[in-house]
RNA sequence: GCCCGGGUGGUGGAAUCGGUAGACACAUCGGACUUAAAAUCCGAAGGCGUGAGCCGUGCGGGUUCGAGUCCCGCCCCGGGCACCA
């Protein structure tokens, strides 16, 4: 080939073409532009998770996610959508905080020096980010209506607060949402995590667990994410049955069962420790021992506590409850393998059909009972594992012979009636702790009078700003480091005029984040969260993609957050994300890249020398992008190549007719690109792309321009500004990606004429003849047997069968 | 333990309504160009075999004219959940 054309310089034309799109507003939408776009026009959303801005800078995870996500976005727009795509900063938080303590910088100067440079680093990336209408969690006119929010949740009745025994953090001070322990184990410092009984604020949003449930059969998401918030929100049917305790006259014991066809077998009952009524049932006999063992289980930590294979503990209460089919006493006693934080903090125990039952019952002599049989006959051997597998009821007087799950609606029916039992749908999800003992967040709108009690902050007072203190480092108190500044939580009482002290936790950073995709098109209002015209318009989320990782935290809260705004009136939709891909992890050599293995890709290094255009395609190029891949940095030079070439055939084209079978897999190529970007199948079209770069340039030849002109758009999402310096290099003017011009294509066009046609003989292949598109069996039969190959395999024997499968193959059967 | 996802050349990965396994790329090797090197261009390449061919998609069975793809039983890797009653 000839190299008569320049030099592709990547860090110029990037240079150049970023600096234009911030000139001409190219990836910009006025406020009237968003309105008169979401009216008349073909508006998308085209959304990312908004990364943290941390100290460290733009990794490659974040790049790998925005890139895929930018692809989409710019692939819609070419499309002809009017694709607004914003990019924020989820700012506040433990992790800030934690780092800005270490490097005794205060975060509110910390976090603004680190949007300045993730703001650079993403501008250099080249994603079409709409500048105008970013987001910063942390500044007040965003974090105040953060506090609207909880006002409303508040007002509504959803924001509780209430004391339980809530997950305390004994490494970042402060108590955490269950989402947020993982394994026992805090997410952020790996602390083991223990329970505290302390008064906090909680959302209700066991209160939308079937609704978060139910919606997830229609929103189109990735099936990882909504099967993990499946198990998350962990649906069980049930039944609720009380349990009397012998001699006393109050409260039963209720117990959540999902096996109540076995309520014959139930041999003891167990509490929780922490269960409020321990203390009154246990005999005076057994009360020093009892203590004795529930003050220990409170002082072991989750992690401890929560292990399976450690041997069962627990001590007999002395007191006596009745089985209520049987009518038998059966004892009482109280172990941490049950957990106040499930059903009702006490269970039947079953240990004939239950294993965690029946490892205690062995250990502690209690009597071991089958009430369901396999064939419907008890043999009257002594079980050695609890039998948890389907079968007949026995020893269950008149239930005796009942299928089994047929048992479970007559025994609850049975019980109903005596008003001992009831139906119930337990869930495995709990109310959402928000409160944080931490100084990195939005202070909670709420105020205690002493005469009034607690008092909401009121709306046009908002926002309780967070006050800049220096000595903000969390204590083991369980109390916030706010609360050591009287001069700020000392106030006057809105409603009395009285003094008033203002609650000094700060809420949650996943409630910043709960609401931030409704602020992005509003965000220069400060009359309201969001406008309720332009929400109409451009909400729900049109395409959102981000990371698992946030499967049962970020997403599950944004769809709690937006069912509450909508039955408020607030918003007339009541999912936020119509649409979610998840996509998958960029790891090195095999494992996650992390600062402690030494093996964290710095992108900058790589931008500089092959360009944003080459790491964006090669990113995209490492493995489907919903599953991830190796980063090999050898592996950079194939997409490094390939925009090389396409620059220099580009650039070198000549005005001639197209030659056939170059048009043919033009079409191909362009019908495969479509169906692959719209699939998020990235590294397949950049693979058809090069596949159809080589057919052009195939033994050097000189491409036609016609050929080649198509592929400068179908490269523009993964290559953006080279696809706006060859647009423009040929003769165009603005944009490419206003031309709303992705290339169309013939399906008919799209498929060759000339076939490589394969003979089996008995299913191996033995022949590959070129035939024509269309041939018929007959006159391949009669090629193949007129082959010699296949002559040599056939023999003097007969064919007894033909397969025959159009444009494919022929396979004669014999023997 | 339970629920997902995955296991394909030296490497990353293509191909799953059952129909030519290894597209595309990296690394490798050979050639052209060059005083030389780099870059670029052209070409080779799953393994075994001189060859016809045989063997090959984690392992063992099965269904089928035909299995990477479907069924049964395992092994390994990654992720999620887990005394959840």
């Amino acid at each position: 080939m000839s190299h008569s054309t320049e030099t592709y310089f990547p860090a110029e034309i990037e240079r150049k073409w970023q600096g234009r799109w911030d000139e001409a507003g190219t990836n910009t939408y006025s406020d009237a532009a968003l309105r008169e776009k979401g009216a008349s026009g073909k508006p998308f959303f085209n959304l990312m998770m908004f990364p943290y801005p941390s100290a460290e800078g733009l990794h490659v995870g974040n790049i790998y996610a925005f890139t895929g996500a930018d692809i989409y976005g710019r692939f819609q727009r070419l499309r002809g959508h009017d694709v607004f795509e914003p990019i924020g900063f989820d700012a506040f938080g433990i992790h800030s905080e934690n780092y800005a303590l270490k490097v005794g910088t205060h975060p509110m100067e910390l976090i603004p020096r680190n949007i300045e440079r993730f703001t650079k680093q993403l501008r250099r990336v080249g994603f079409m980010y709409d500048w105008s209408h970013t987001v910063d969690t942390t500044s007040p006119e965003y974090y105040r209506w953060t506090q609207w929010l909880f006002l409303q949740l508040y007002k509504a009745g959803l924001a509780v607060k209430k004391e339980a025994p809530v997950n305390w953090c004994p490494g970042c001070n402060t108590v955490l949402a269950n989402e947020q322990v993982i394994a026992g184990e805090c997410e952020r410092c790996g602390s083991a995590v223990e329970l505290r009984n302390l008064s906090q604020w909680f959302f209700r949003i066991t209160e939308f667990a079937e609704r978060l449930l139910q919606n997830l059969q229609w929103i189109d998401w990735s099936d990882t994410t909504k099967r993990m918030q499946e198990n998350w929100i962990g649906r069980s049917e049930g039944a609720e049955i009380s349990f009397p305790v012998a001699g006393d006259v109050d409260d039963p014991i209720r117990v959540f069962t999902t096996r109540p066809d076995t309520l014959f077998g139930a041999t003891y009952m167990v509490l929780a420790p922490e269960h409020p009524l321990v203390e009154r049932i246990t005999t005076s006999a057994q009360r020093e021992e009892v203590e004795r063992y529930t003050a220990a289980v409170a002082a072991t930590d989750l992690v401890n506590r929560k292990k399976t294979d450690k041997e069962k503990t627990g001590v007999d209460t002395g007191a006596r409850a009745v089985n209520p089919v049987t009518d038998q006493e059966i004892p009482i006693w109280v172990a941490d393998y049950v957990l106040m934080e499930y059903g009702t903090g006490a269970i039947m125990a079953v240990p004939g059909h239950d294993q965690r039952d029946f490892e205690f019952a062995e250990r502690f002599g209690l009597p071991i009972r089958r009430v369901i049989a396999p064939e419907a006959v008890d043999s009257g051997a002594p079980l050695t594992e609890a039998y948890t597998g389907p079968g007949r009821i026995v020893n269950s007087g008149q239930f005796d012979g009942m299928e089994w799950r047929e048992a479970k609606k007559a025994i609850t029916e049975e019980l109903e009636a005596k008003g001992l039992a009831s139906v119930q749908i337990n869930y495995r999800l709990h109310d959402w702790c928000i409160s944080r003992q931490r100084y990195w967040g939005p202070p909670i709108p709420v105020l205690y009078c002493d005469a009034c009690g607690t008092v909401p902050v009121p709306e046009d007072q908002l926002p309780v700003i967070l006050p800049h203190v220096q000595d903000y480092k969390p204590d083991t108190s369980g109390i916030s480091p706010l609360a050591r500044h009287s001069e700020w939580y000392l106030t006057e009482c809105p409603s009395c005029g009285g003094e008033a002290r203002r609650e000094t936790d700060v809420s949650d950073t996943f409630l910043d984040s709960a609401w931030y995709f409704l602020r992005y098109p509003s965000s220069g209002n400060d009359e309201a969260p969001f406008d309720p015209d332009i929400t109409r318009r451009w909400l729900p989320v049109d395409m959102y993609i981000g990371g698992n990782e946030h499967a049962v935290l970020h997403l599950l809260y944004s769809r709690f957050i937006t069912m509450v705004l909508h039955d408020l009136g607030h918003l007339e939709f009541e999912e936020p994300f119509h649409r979610f891909r998840a996509h998958g992890l960029i790891v090195k050599e095999g494992a996650k890249m992390s600062k402690s293995r030494g093996n964290v890709v710095v992108p900058d290094e790589f931008i500089e020398e092959y360009g944003a255009d080459t790491f964006r395609t090669y990113l995209m190029f490492i493995g489907p992008y919903q599953e991830g891949g190796d980063f090999r940095e050898a592996g950079i030079t194939g997409p490094y190549n390939f925009l090389n070439r396409l620059w220099d055939t580009v650039l070198s084209a000549e005005d001639r007719e197209m030659d056939g079978a170059v048009e043919q897999k033009l079409h191909a190529t362009i019908q495969k690109c479509t169906e692959d970007l719209d699939a998020l199948s990235y590294n397949t079209a950049i693979a058809a792309m090069m596949e159809y770069l080589n057919v052009v340039r195939a033994g050097g030849r000189t491409p036609e321009r016609e050929a080649v002109l198509p592929l400068v758009t179908l490269v523009a999402p993964f290559a953006p500004h080279m696809a706006e310096e060859l647009w423009e290099r040929l003769g165009n003017t603005g944009s490419i990606f206003d031309s709303g011009e992705w290339p169309g294509f013939d399906p008919e066009k799209a498929v060759a004429d000339d076939v490589e046609f394969v003979v089996q003989i008995n299913g191996k292949v033995r022949a590959r003849l070129p035939m024509r598109r269309g041939i018929t069996e007959d006159a391949a039969r009669a090629a193949a047997l007129d082959d010699g190959n296949v002559q040599r395999f056939i023999e003097d024997k007969a064919v007894r069968k033909t397969i025959f499968v159009p444009d494919r193959l022929i396979n004669l059967v014999v023997g």
